[in-house]
Order: structure tokens, then C-alpha cells, then sequence
DNA sequence: CTGTATCCCCGTGGATACTG
DNA sequence: CAGTATCCACGGGGATACAG
């Protein structure tokens, strides 16, 4: 039930394109920036907004993100603990891209199913 | 010199995100179809707009987009042949997001570098 | 709940040599 | 010019088990 496509992006460094790609290339780092659009979320609702996604790849782009300053992550001092992870700044930059992807790809659905 | 970037992106089938990123996620697909957003080019013409490409990638990009309806190729029936790729009505929807995807990257790096 | 550590697979791309 | 064929290495991701 899992597509599991792999595919990868690439881009000269120093250009527009790769700017933005470097950011959005990982393997679910669009849908996960897409789920943090609305506000916070935690972990394990990212993991329910992404079923595909392991906990192991979760983790990896979150960290990875996070260190590009896409987000940010806050450990609330709860018991069990609580971890929530945001948006930064930079990371809503990315949004438009992403708005475009999702509108193009709506298109191409309609293109597609023009009646379904 | 070249940057080997590895990246994967995945999207759940079906969904709009998915329709235009299983075309664009393959590596160097979005600075290929970029690069014929001007007009139909020749297969040296590509490689050359994109030299960190291989012949072996930049074949198997080609033959795929083609399969998808990305783009089209014509042989001109010349001595030695002349190929020429162009982006059909389909790619030629693709572009918008490629768009967009530049533009987020030019800011972030007027974002990184704001005195140049 | 929010992760980390380990092992292993295999897709994907590079290099090289060759072809019509 | 415009590819194809072959071999190989790499490294990212899945599964599983474990931890604070």
C-alpha cells in the first residue's frame, strides 16, 4: 500500500534552485513541512499525518531541518515529555513553493480525471 | 567540484503533492525540464546546460519524462542525426511550480547574503 | 511519548567502453 | 552526434530492538 518511490533531486550550488531543492529534497520533507504549516504539531502526530514515514526518517529529517533552521523544536516539561515542533521563519518561506507544487498537482489531477 | 546531493522525496499516491513531485523528483528533472522551458534543445544542448549530468542519467531522465508525457522527442533526419527534446503541454504545466521553486530560492539567498 | 542504535538491502548514479 | 551496456560503489531507508 506503500508507494515507496525513491527519487532524488540535485542542483549547482550557490543557485536559486538548489537553495530552495537543498531544503525540500529529502524523502517526505515536503508533506512534513506541509503538516507544520497549520501551526505545531508533535512527533507522533507528524508520525499519524505521514503514516508511511519510520520513526528513524522522522527523526532525520526533524534534526536535519531543524539544524537548516526550517524549524524549530521545543521540549514542553511535561511527564512523559512533550516535544513540539514549529515553523521558523524560513521554513514558512518554503510555503509558496510547496502551495505551487500542490496547485500544479492538482491540475495535473483534473487533467487526468476530468470527470472523475 | 560537482555537489553529489543525494535526496528522495516521496509523496502518498494519488494526492496532488505526489502528481507533480513524482514528476519533478527525479535527479537534475527539475533543471532539465528548466532548461527547455526556453524552447526545444538537442541532447549535447542539455548536456551542456548541465554538465554535472552523465549521459547515462541525463538518457534515462529523457526517456522517462518522455514515457510520462513530460516531453517529446523528434530526430531530424540529418547526417550525423540531430535529436531535439521539447516539453509538451503537460511539462509545460510543470513550470509554474519550477517558478515558484526558484523564486523561494532567490529570496533565500538574498536571505543568506543581503550585502551580496 | 520521543526518540536512538544496529544491521542489511537494493535502488540509483558514476565511470568506462562501445555503437549506429 | 546520440546514445547503450556493464560493472561497481555508495548511502539512504526499512525493520527491529532498545532507552530516557
Amino acid at each position: 500500500m506503500v508507494l515507496r518511490m525513491r527519487t532524488k533531486v540535485n542542483a549547482l550550488p550557490g543557485c536559486p534552485m538548489s537553495m530552495c531543492m537543498d531544503l525540500l529534497g529529502g524523502l517526505w520533507t515536503p508533506e512534513l513541512i506541509w503538516s507544520l504549516s497549520d501551526g505545531p504539531r508533535r512527533f507522533s502526530e507528524l508520525r499519524r499525518d505521514i503514516p508511511a514515514i519510520s520513526a528513524k526518517v522522522l527523526t532525520s529529517r526533524l534534526r536535519d531541518l531543524e539544524a537548516r533552521g526550517v524549524l524549530g523544536r521545543s521540549v514542553l516539561p511535561t511527564s512523559p515529555p512533550t516535544v513540539e515542533y514549529e515553523l521558523t521563519s524560513l521554513g514558512r518561506e518554503l510555503l509558496p513553493a510547496i502551495r505551487s507544487i500542490v496547485e500544479v498537482g492538482s491540475r495535473l489531477l483534473l487533467r487526468d480525471r476530468p470527470a472523475g
